[in-house]
DNA sequence: CCCAAAATGTAGCCGTGGCTACAATGCAAG
DNA sequence: CTTGCATTGTAGCCACGGCTACATTTTGGG
């Protein structure tokens, strides 16, 4: 149990260059290019974050770039765009499934899908194609906490 | 959609001290009495980090100490490890409920926490309480995203 | 063709959350 | 009562991800 936090630390870790990948990827397909002024617009953060952060990208060999030239995605950091956008449709439609609003699917997919294991992924994929599991395991979860948010 | 991403970074902002204030609480729970010593454990991390992790809950006041002497909570401070407690349970058991493994569900409800909204959390509570939604919904969710995680 | 505006890059600052190394304190055993 | 060890505090370092201010380059319009 006291472990388990460094794994959620570590997360944080590949968060942003997930986003930004992921970003990067979506601009492409619509834009043809993509340029650091797309990612300052889509982040709502300044130029100097961005350069910076796309360095920390190029260091770690997700993204090429020559100066004053458009982003562009090197083999790896396609992949996991490519990754990174299954599992964030699959976070999103999982929680429009579950009756959330798409507004706030959104939000709230954005914040998620960096913290998801496999495991839950594929749970998540199941019920999405096969339905909720346990109709009969339903009734034992009534008492186990106390389920009475605020 | 741009703004979105802001959102998630914001919470970054309060995901440590809600981490902590919940360690706390549950240490105050079992041990009536909460050091940094138990929080170097908890989060695998060093007594420094610690001790200025503590000096912003301080600061932010969620927490009071004398030098040398253990952690209390303030007012303030149980209140939001009460709401993150119930929080954390929901998410946990939910994950359970979908059919993740308790460790997982552990796991991923730690780095999930943090993300979900009220809105979602309220989901989560109705299909715990009355089941999975949308039993005539679900056929038209098979084609909604290429839902064919790795 | 030139020049202004847009885009990009750079320098330097800040807060958070890590770390190591070391100082100071509290406590318990002898 | 002292002394050693556990605990706590402090100083100073680092990377990340923000920012402002300013420099540089590209590019489009006159």
């Amino acid at each position: 149990m006291s472990s388990a936090l460094s794994k959620t630390r570590q997360d944080h870790a590949t968060e942003t260059a997930e986003d930004y990948v992921e970003a990067i990827a979506e601009i492409l397909k619509t834009n043809s290019v993509c340029r650091c002024v797309d990612l300052v617009s889509r982040f709502s953060v300044t130029n100097a974050t961005v350069n910076k952060t796309v360095a920390r990208l190029v260091r770690d060999g997700l993204v090429e770039t020559q100066p004053y030239r458009p982003l562009v995605l090197t083999a790896k950091g396609t992949r996991l765009a490519a990754e990174c956008k299954k599992r964030h449709e699959l976070v999103e439609s999982f929680l429009v499934a579950m009756g959330v609003s798409p507004e706030i699917a959104t939000t709230d997919s954005e914040g998620i899908e960096h913290h998801v294991s496999k495991d839950t992924l594929r749970a998540m994929k199941r019920i999405l194609e096969s339905g909720w599991p346990i109709h009969q395991a339903n009734e034992s979860l009534h008492q186990k906490p106390s389920v009475d948010a605020e």
